[in-house]
DNA sequence: CTAAAAATTGACCACATGGTCAAAACCGTA
DNA sequence: TACGGTTTTGACCATGTGGTCAATTTTTAG
């Protein structure tokens, strides 16, 4: 699970301590940066302005603009994977059922984005936008394909457990996929809205949505 | 309903033929180039050269940039209200249960995505990227309200007809729209994939996910 | 203290951007 | 044919972009 990206933690190519710092810094700026001002509005210049260094620097540090997002990409990514692993271990033993498995999916996904809506809501925003100089998303579309193949199995382990109804579990994987995308715009425009209680709701939206009704719990069609 | 844009039908101030075919050509070739290059790819110069005339001729028939995104997204816009009212007078009767009305929203919308989705895409693709000079997002805010006040009104009529479960309107006005435009993304990336298919396990999702189950189906709590 | 190594600056480059504008081409019509 | 309005071009502008690099400061180690 989990796999776009092998890297394991900080792939910080840099020797120093002084390096390893400024690195983890131009990251954090680089989130502010394109978080309220958009991918399109997170030039080098101005994340350079915003850290309070040369652009310069920037380019000491990072081979390129396309690096300094990757790396910003990888990274959140990478704390995300960890944060849901965690929470996984914690509360998932060995043969849950599919409904255990989804609520935990929920849960793990929307309490990172509460902790960190600025880090997620920069990724979102350069995965939806980076493109290549022909114009192909750089992210986008592997990215998306991964994460549906990971819910899917979810999915298709629930319905041949007779757990959930009969339904497209790529379908279902896309919805699932999009409010959870969708609740990282949510918490940055309302960053005072109630976190958990938005998750409890996507929660039993979901079981409702997936939950095989009595009558229909039967064997194949 | 649909109120956004106060705006009825061709808003293109152009008093000629020749004009008004050229804002309309400029229009269409705008959308293709936002749909396959990006938001940020989309500059003067490409729309230029796809449509085959100067840059300059663009700043003729539209006052700027801005303007010119604007008049598209109206442009789309106002079509897509169009195809989903004309859906919703041929089959929704006065007083329909709120499932109906929601299987009709949701079957008009993606109806509409499946039959114009290189527009609507553009459109997406311009109402979460276009920002003013401060950064600050020209439609998006506004846009995502008005849309899920409309559906929150559907699903509360619903509560209080005792036909849907209670469930905040406002995730769940959230998590249509989110799949709604998902599907936006799906249907460009997989020009082929079946649109009726995808339409009807959606309206099955949301059913079950609004739907009281019987034993619910009591009064308050 | 010194010399090598690392970190940082700021000037510079070629290029793309949105936008302007005078001149030219096009057009209907008197 | 000559006029007047519309349409269209292409050169031009200021600004911003990502990126490079020699020169300089700062840090580290011997």
């Amino acid at each position: 699970m989990w796999s776009i990206f092998s890297t394991s933690g900080q792939d910080d190519g840099e020797a120093t301590v002084t390096g390893a710092a400024r690195w983890t810094q131009i990251l954090r700026h680089t989130v502010d940066v394109v978080a309220d001002r958009g991918y399109a509005g997170a030039s080098l210049n101005r994340i350079a302005d915003h850290v309070g260094i040369s652009k310069g620097l920037i380019s000491y540090h990072f081979a390129g603009k396309d690096e300094l997002l990757e790396a910003l990409v990888r990274d959140v990514f990478t704390r995300g994977a960890e944060f849901v692993m965690r929470r996984w271990g914690a509360h998932v033993p060995p043969d849950v059922p599919a409904s255990e498995a989804l609520r935990v999916y929920l849960e793990g996904n929307l309490g990172f984005i509460a902790a960190n809506p600025r880090d997620v809501g920069a990724v979102v925003e350069i995965v939806r936008n980076h493109r290549d100089a022909e114009g192909r998303l750089v992210f986008g579309t592997a990215w998306d394909e991964e994460l549906h193949k990971e819910l899917a199995r979810i999915f298709i382990a629930g319905q041949e457990a007779g757990e959930f109804r009969r339904f497209d579990p790529r379908v279902m994987a896309i919805a699932v996929r999009r409010v959870i995308d969708g609740f990282t715009f949510q918490i940055t425009a309302h960053p005072d809205m109630d976190a958990d209680a938005f998750t409890a709701e996507v929660v039993t939206l979901f079981d409702h949505a997936t939950r095989a009704t009595p009558m229909e719990t039967t064997t194949d069609a």
